[in-house]
DNA sequence: TTGAAAGCGCTAACAG
DNA sequence: CTGTTAGCGCTTTCAA
């Protein structure tokens, strides 16, 4: 059916060891080599991956775990790393495992079967066990997001801490001396949050605990959590959320009980996602040089994969706050200053 | 290194062949493939689906390719297709095509090369040579939001005609006259404004072909028309953008020029995007049933790769009106009612 | 420069 | 029920 290494051999009158070497453009006679340039055209031949993979080469595809993948954040560094992957001769192979560490196990475990020549972990991984077998192993993989302190693997994520430092020191120069934070369970959340908690401490402001909550990410619970927040006999007038739908989910909340932005609450996001444009008011954020970190982890995963690399990196990139205008001084404040 | 069959084998005592019948569970001796499965297990050992795809065995992957996986409807999409193809036993290998003839070309080669089980073709595809020639060698593909009325190929979407034409009435009835449409180059968007012709039609209404507008997709473009729309000297009293990411970027313009939604101005979406929800006012559109449609498109490819597949067969789903807060009757009309 | 042949890990007759 | 053996399509010595 297909045309085979024989078919071409056959065809062009020489052995399938010459026509091997002209696709991997070794030596060879120019006269012969023509010929099977010629021959390969005509009978639209392409090597089969399989077949050399299974003899020791590459099948230049990476396996890509992240949480998943309909997250507007996640998928646009899904299409980065594709970009950077494609332009270096590679594949992905996409798997959403939800936090799942059943499914963390089981796609890593899978696509080491397909063979894949290393993985990207992109987002908090759960199943540590899994990546410190992968390492023993020798298969490469670079965590995109997140870090493991613990563990001496490469990675490629944006400095949280100052993230959360600038975040709150933007609203500290707004007035704001309430600052509620809604987080993740995740390091690059609790990492923001010590930023945060370094900037009130810097500035001389007093850090309320009551005011840091954890939500599961639901949307339920981030309302449910925003709600809270907003009941305190001293509510908080600013609400930093740790990731952009996060902050969606607050603006809603927020609405709903017909509290303005940003005269009554300022909100900050975090990640610059398109989203964050198209919320009313449009969301001051933290912006993540995604293309930069996501061209970062494939070169980083490629030069494991052809063992290049010499030593283990953990590449730490800048955050940028970007101001727009869901933050804003408070109201209490502008009497302040009229009177 | 990695065990192969053969370590299990020797280890188990048994011949490569009695492995391989366990494996792929066929008749063995109880005692046999009892220790066989003890061993695999000590071993840690699984079969590379390489090999065994050499030998006629299928990968269990499909490529997967769309136009541009930063964009939040695909990317659902995506992970939808994702979530029915891990049911099924099968992997996703995602490649964006930017429209661009030869990246589609280039990736279906390639994928082709890597012996992928099939082909899902998101959205758009513009190479019609390239569906041609999987058809003639039998590739299973299925096409997904979009479908080729010339080719005979399988296809699943939604009835953008009957969305076009619900979206239309609903505005009609809502007394809107001067209705805009910014659409898309591409099948589903010539659909969805058949149908809202075809409303307008039904009611009486004239159909306006300067109020029809199509839009390259960039923001820019889609806020200059906006403009252009709003210019004119009868102004639309209501805008449908044929999906979720032109309606936000209408919103934008139209936010800009200070004109209140929908006091002044309705604005229509399709798709029903996470966005849709968090715009100010929410964003009334049309929902596919993205998790229908994808569970049907691998469904049907599936079905075709095992070769079950009797006839080609054309899905259509049908799209759902989602009214929330962009749509309203217009201030003219409340004074007209008032007086 | 070229080709014969072994082998990558697995499947599938076919015998036994 | 089990094992032998011949491939699958390609790479890679090693001779010629």
């Amino acid at each position: 059916m297909k045309p085979t290494i024989y078919d071409v051999a056959k065809e062009a009158g020489v052995s399938i060891a010459t026509v091997s070497k002209v696709i991997n453009n070794q030596q060879v006679g120019k006269k012969s080599k023509e010929k099977v340039l010629k021959v390969m055209k005509e009978l639209n031949y392409k090597p089969s991956i399989l077949a050399s993979a299974l003899t020791g080469k590459r099948t230049s595809t990476i396996g890509f775990l992240l949480p998943d993948l309909a997250n507007p954040f996640v998928a646009e560094m899904a299409r980065r790393v594709e970009d950077r992957a494609h332009e270096r001769g590679f594949n992905l192979v996409i798997c959403s495992t939800d936090f799942d560490t059943q499914k963390e196990a089981f796609y890593v475990s899978l696509l080491k079967q397909k063979s894949v020549d290393g993985f990207i972990l992109a987002g908090r991984f759960n199943n540590e066990e899994v990546i410190t077998e992968l390492l023993e192993e020798q298969t490469p993989v670079v965590l995109l997001t997140e870090s493991y302190p613990s563990l001496s693997v490469n990675s490629v994520k944006v400095d949280d801490f100052m993230g959360g430092y600038e975040v709150a020191s933007h609203l500290i120069s707004l007035g704001h001396e309430k600052i509620a934070v809604i987080g993740e369970d995740a390091n690059s959340s609790r990492e923001r949050i010590r930023g945060y908690k370094q900037a009130l401490q810097d500035k001389g402001l007093e850090i309320c605990e009551e005011m840091i909550v954890i939500s599961d990410s639901s949307p339920e619970d981030v309302e449910r959590l925003t709600g809270q927040l907003l009941d305190k006999s001293i509510p908080p007038t600013a609400i930093f959320a740790c990731n952009d739908l996060l902050a969606i989910s607050v603006i809603l909340a927020v609405r709903e009980r017909g509290i303005s932005i940003p005269d009554e609450l300022s909100i900050v996001g975090f990640d610059n996602t398109l989203l964050s444009r198209s919320t009313d008011p449009p969301l001051t954020t933290v912006g993540q040089p995604i293309q930069d970190m996501c061209s970062k982890v494939v070169d980083l995963l490629i030069e494991e994969i052809e063992g290049k690399s010499k030593t283990k990196q953990r590449i730490v990139l800048l955050p940028k706050l970007i101001i727009r205008k869901s933050t804003g001084v408070h109201r209490s404040k502008i009497k302040d200053q009229s009177n």
